[in-house]
DNA sequence: TACTAAGCTCTTTTT
DNA sequence: GAGCTTAGTA
């Protein structure tokens, strides 16, 4: 049953393409270089296995981002049509949520989980951190989530965990001997708040399957067809789900390159595409190697660094195309004027060739790079779109109102319930959210058991109205969950806790900002429900499960002509015909965690303060900071990194860069220091109004040629002119040591604490 | 309980 | 520079 579409299309392919297309049968495993045609590949692979007549609801296809998937859908409709959309495909996490939705009442879970966010889970640990009474500088909620989420995915359970030796010894030597305590806590808590985290999708769904041999037969016989892309990228837990899933039909086709494999931190291991030959004896594989993406000057430069690791896959990886322009290598002394001629050279090659700003990308490892980056495109008046960072569903306030939501739907959850509780105001304090915590802690219950129960104890009596009638609200909400959508559910939640005209009412900048956020989130889930071609979708619960595992870099609006600005590990896939790399220093890229000095660095520190009291720790702290900044403790050399790319396509003026290494350094501090997210608006994620202004703001036309002053003389009563606030009058200045703040009462945005050291401030003389 | 001022801490990538 | 906590005050 091959039609005219198909024939078309496997003319367009080269052979290894086409074998690989047309072996839709037994196991088959794809390595794809970068550029090769990928994408096109497994397209055409799945719209043939269609074509051959396989039901589209008997293929399942895991990508690792929604983008993927839904591009992927896309392109397969275009050749198949409407059936494309009975294809399994998404994320891991969001196809194994759906089965674990329908499957939850099997592991003790109610159908509608909340999944926590990576916030919601740091907040948890913390939590229990402060109730075991643990240091939290030891048991920090970063370092414990990341030993849960390693062990979760290599299939370990916290009950696991308590007696596995190499686990619980390493934690002692590091001297966080509790953690497997912690990780206990955690997953009751979890459980008990019927909530999972972003691990728990994967390793619940591999205990659904290893514990219900029934279940795990249904999805087996459903899925005749299993296909993974990035396969290089999967960890140990998705790893064996996929086995689990294809051993009856043995139909599995993984696409992965093992030169791409950036995920290592989550577990990722590239051991799995290594091994996918010792696991399937008569495997078929096919190598994608002609690139069609590169120039061959770009092909070959990847070549030569990827030469030097140490497991591969043998591949030589080439190309067709041009050799085209050398790489070019800017030299910058500060992060501010690498943005500065990194946006001088975009602007220069635009109006020389007439591009498109669209036609342009700057990368970088860290999101915390873009703020002098954006700056620059700023100056120049090029429009440009951030991929990543904080995410609109991040943002204070949208939080806020899914906390509402997500509290509607599970009464259990946790996190989402000490959100909201006092907020807007109701007159429920800190002492008595403590009670009700030691209540929850004592009898093993939720927090919203001993809230909706407040009468049964005690000494929340005095809170006992206030309480009830919280819980009266959330209940009243629940009740209209069977008979209305999620948008009707959204609008009725938001003008009934009077969250939307409190924020209507709020008449700053950044109150109107936050109030248009809230609008637009109330349009996103109108969309939703407008949108969603099965009926049965349209419930705030799976409205809730869709956007936990979405992504800012998920909104797709590749229309919009504007310069793209994204991590290097967002980029994966894309391209762009002009790139620039930002911030090719030593650690920095490669960060210096994965490469390890940081961390023994720390954990010297850490073990120098054993045995001393919390005050003499600080003493030494504080002292060793005075001598030291960060960046500065260790040398800067080029690192091996860098120097081949240089070696390779510049002659290199060792001088000049060693100077602007260091350079560099100083300002390596303030490089990481303001990493937590530039803002998309105005406003930031707790909604004070003492915090900065966000990276839409236009300068004001008089100040774009800022340059600030030395604001140490800075006294009270002065008025000064802020690059970003404006014009301002100087209320307060204190500090002594560590840094000077002030707090200046702008003209046009209140007031404002602001760290001298760092405020770009201008004094007006009158 | 609510709010503000002062002070300390802080380095990665994403579902 | 900004998050976040704590101390202090109303």
């Amino acid at each position: 049953m091959m039609d005219q579409n198909q024939q078309d299309y496997l003319k367009g392919l080269n052979p290894p393409q086409r074998e690989a297309v047309l072996q839709t049968e037994g196991p088959v495993m794809i390595v794809a270089g970068a550029g090769s045609g990928k994408t096109r590949v497994l397209t055409y692979r799945i719209a043939h296995m269609i074509a051959s007549g396989i039901d589209p609801f008997n293929i399942l296809a895991l990508t690792f981002t929604n983008k993927a998937a839904k591009e992927m859908r896309k392109r397969i409709e275009t050749v198949v049509g409407a059936e494309a959309r009975n294809i399994w495909m998404g994320t891991f996490h969001s196809i194994f949520a759906k089965i674990l939705r329908f499957e939850a009442d099997k592991l003790g879970y109610p159908s509608n989980f909340t999944i926590y966010d990576t916030d919601d889970a740091k907040s948890l640990i913390k939590t229990i951190v402060k109730e075991m009474k643990l240091d939290d500088k030891v048991y920090k909620p970063n370092v414990v989530l990341n030993r849960i989420s390693a062990a979760k995915n290599g299939l370990i359970t916290y009950k696991m965990y308590a007696s596995a030796d190499e686990l619980t010894s390493y934690d002692s030597v590091s001297g966080r001997p509790h953690i497997a305590k912690i990780y206990e806590k955690y997953a009751e808590r979890c459980f008990r708040a019927g909530a999972m985290d972003f691990d728990d999708l994967l390793l619940k769904t591999f205990e659904l399957f290893t514990r219900h041999i029934d279940v795990l037969n249904k999805y087996q016989h459903k899925f005749k067809y299993v296909m993974v892309d990035e396969y290089q990228d999967t960890n140990h837990c998705q790893y064996m789900i996929v086995k689990k899933l294809a051993a009856v039909n043995e139909n599995i086709c993984v696409v992965g390159d093992d030169a791409q494999s950036i995920y290592s931190f989550r577990g990722a291991t590239i051991r799995n595409i290594l091994n996918f030959e010792q696991d399937y004896p008569d495997l078929k594989v096919f190598k994608l190697e002609q690139n069609y993406r590169s120039t061959q000057t770009i092909v070959n430069a990847a070549g030569s660094i990827i030469a030097n690791n140490k497991e591969q896959l043998e591949k030589k990886v080439w190309t067709d195309n041009h050799l085209g322009e050398k790489i070019k290598v800017i030299r910058a002394v500060s992060d501010n004027e690498e943005g500065r001629l990194i946006a001088q050279s975009i602007f220069e090659e635009k109006m020389k060739k007439q591009l498109d700003n669209k036609e342009f990308a700057i990368l970088y490892r860290t999101n915390a790079q873009s703020r002098s980056l954006e700056e620059a495109l700023r100056k120049l008046n090029l429009p440009y779109r951030i991929y990543g960072g904080l995410s609109f569903y991040q943002r204070k306030e949208i939080k806020d109102l899914i906390a509402y939501m997500r509290l509607t739907v599970n009464h259990k959850d946790e996190e989402s319930l000490k959100r909201i509780i006092n907020y807007p105001a109701r007159g429920i304090g800190k002492t008595t959210l403590d009670k009700v915590q030691l209540h929850a802690a004592e009898n093993g219950i939720s927090w919203w058991e001993v809230v909706a129960n407040a009468e049964m104890f005690p000494n929340l009596s005095s809170a006992k109205t206030k309480l009830k009638d919280f819980a009266i609200k959330i209940r009243s909400f629940a009740t209209m969950l069977e008979t209305k959508d999620a948008y009707d559910m959204a609008m009725h939640i938001a003008k009934s806790t009077n969250l939307l005209k409190s924020l209507y009412d709020d008449k700053t900048v950044e109150g109107i900002s936050r109030y248009e956020n809230v609008v637009e989130l109330l349009n996103g889930i109108k969309e939703f429900v407008e949108n969603d071609t099965n009926e049965l979708e349209k419930s705030l619960g799976i409205y809730l499960q869709d956007i936990a595992l979405i992504t800012d870099a998920d909104k797709d609006d590749g229309s919009e002509d504007k310069v793209s600005l994204m991590t290097i590990h967002s980029a994966k896939g894309l391209e762009f015909p002009y790139v620039y790399i930002s911030g090719m220093e030593e650690n920095l890229f490669p960060s210096q965690m994965s490469t390890g000095s940081r961390k023994e660095l720390e954990e010297e520190r850490r073990l120098f303060y054993v045995g001393m009291t919390r005050a003499e720790q600080k003493l030494t702290l504080s002292y060793a900071n005075s001598r030291f900044r960060f960046g500065q403790l260790l040398p800067c050399e080029p690192s091996r990194f860098i120097t081949e790319i240089l070696d390779d396509f510049i002659e290199l003026d060792k001088k000049a860069f060693e100077h602007a290494s260091e350079q560099r350094s100083e300002s390596g501090f303030h490089r990481f220091a303001n990493r937590n997210k530039p803002k998309p608006n105005f406003g930031n994620k707790y909604g004070k109004s003492n915090q900065s202004v966000g990276r839409t703001a236009k300068l004001p036309p008089a100040i774009q040629n800022f340059e600030p002053e030395d604001t140490s003389a800075i006294k009270v009563g002065d008025v000064v002119e802020h690059q970003r606030f404006g014009r301002g009058k100087v209320a307060i200045v204190d500090g002594e040591s560590g840094n000077k703040k002030a707090t200046i009462e702008f003209e046009q945005f209140g007031k404002k604490q602001l760290v001298l050291k760092f405020a770009k401030l201008r004094f007006v003389r009158s």
